[in-house]
DNA sequence: ATATAATTTGCAAGTTTTTGCAGGTTTTTT
DNA sequence: AAAAAACCTGCAAAAACTTGCAAATTATAT
């Protein structure tokens, strides 16, 4: 395994877990721990991760923080992120919802890929100039502060100009009968035209989000083209949802 | 689990409780008492936390997402800020440009006031929705990576639709025979337009860049109509500005 | 393909950091 | 005032680290 192999392996690790140890890694890569060490310290001298004693940690906690740990369901959400990176192909255009689900999606896309992303999330948009290979645009507006996404008729009137490849839209509801609906009434209009302006929708839903229904509803179940959850793709609870001739994954 | 990561662990405990009791810690984190006490008076040290007998709480400047050490010269862009906010009053609209003076100007505005404001800046942005009283609009466009504010000519078109009480602008170079410069090209042109926009221009300069001049010009001195440093008003290096007319504070 | 140079790696010896504990002191509670 | 909890200091063991060096690997030139 070459030198360079290695320290992407570790630059990886370090983004998905913010954390690694020096003695693990050296178990992992084969190698002696004066060699992660050596990788940890040149690492670190590029300003690529903070090297501590045991181990190192991830830099970018360090100039926008988000709170993991208020990250409900993190685990699921992670697992759920995993699968739809394998939807993701270089010079693809994407356009992102906001909500917690995507940011997970937004920290685990692989440094290889490049990609355009429009997104109305600020969180998002930070995260993703982490991403060397991807051309960040946010859609300017009035911020809503709570969600820290931008609402208002020019998100709309911009986000109706796009064509994308993919829009993966993270989803508070979703019912075989009722489709996907929405919290929060602003936000239906705006995920309604993201999904006109996409060729693939793609709708991101945790399992506690199955068979629920929100207020404002978004869309019927045949105008989105896949589903990603965290379960198994054969699990019954998916199994109404692939009979209306939905893909999931 | 990492000395680091443990005391992250401790600091994100603080910012969501305001209060963390020492044995508690140990049991949560698995570590005994004395080590969770060490924790606390490094942490202490560092000023990031208050300790107090028993545990420790959080010194009130929230320490939110931004790593305050990674500013340079942060003490001079406090008092500078401090200076700029004397300017605002209920109801003004305020444009502000990128950069760690307006950020630190974002951080310092009084929870009071009442404002509009319109930036290019993410940081700057999510920085303001911590402000209950502040409307904040994020102009949307590409963004630059490294300055993490966005670029291109939609900046420049909303830019132009504004009308501004107060422009509030980062200030890269500033000479008396030069007037204003700037480091990059496509920010010197959203500058201009942010000039144009406002009724008062109010150039925001560390005293490390008086007097010197970078690539892109952007304005002459009789353009802006004031200029807040952290140095005090009749500082002899500010004579020059004075005598071309511009109010120095 | 072979030889040479440069880089990378693992090891050994010595140093530093981290941690838990014992013993005594200070602070808080009852 | 006594008891309990929290604290501090010094110490020792374990883990992590540093440095120098020689062997191994990789790159470059002939």
């Amino acid at each position: 395994m070459l030198k360079e192999e290695r320290q992407n392996y570790i630059l990886d690790k370090i983004r998905e877990k913010n954390k690694v140890k020096s003695n693990e890694l050296a178990v992992e890569l084969n190698v002696s721990e004066d060699t992660i060490r050596r990788d940890l310290n040149q690492l670190s001298h590029n300003g690529l991760i903070l090297k501590v004693h045991g181990g190192a940690l991830s830099t970018h906690q360090k100039l926008y923080q988000y709170n993991e740990s208020t990250i409900f369901n993190r685990e699921n959400k992670i697992k759920l992120a995993k699968k739809a990176i394998s939807l993701l192909k270089d010079g693809q255009v994407i356009i992102m919802s906001g909500g917690t689900t995507n940011l997970e999606l937004s920290r685990l896309i692989p440094q290889s890929l490049k990609l355009t992303v429009y997104t109305y999330s600020l969180p998002i948009a930070m995260q993703l100039t982490e991403h060397p290979g991807i051309e960040v645009f946010i859609i300017g507006g009035k911020i809503h502060k709570k969600a820290l996404v931008t609402v208002g008729v020019n998100v709309i009137k911009i986000l109706s100009k796009i064509k994308a490849d993919i829009c993966f839209l993270g989803t508070s509801g979703i019912d075989f009968n009722e489709g996907i609906t929405e919290v929060g009434y602003e936000i239906s209009f705006v995920k309604r035209v993201m999904i006109a302006s996409a060729d693939n929708v793609v709708s991101l839903v945790t399992s506690d989000k199955l068979n629920t229904t929100q207020r404002y509803p978004i869309c019927d179940l045949n105008e989105i083209h896949k589903i990603i959850t965290n379960l198994d793709p054969d699990d019954p609870k998916l199994n109404p949802y692939i009979k209306r001739g939905v893909e999931v994954l």
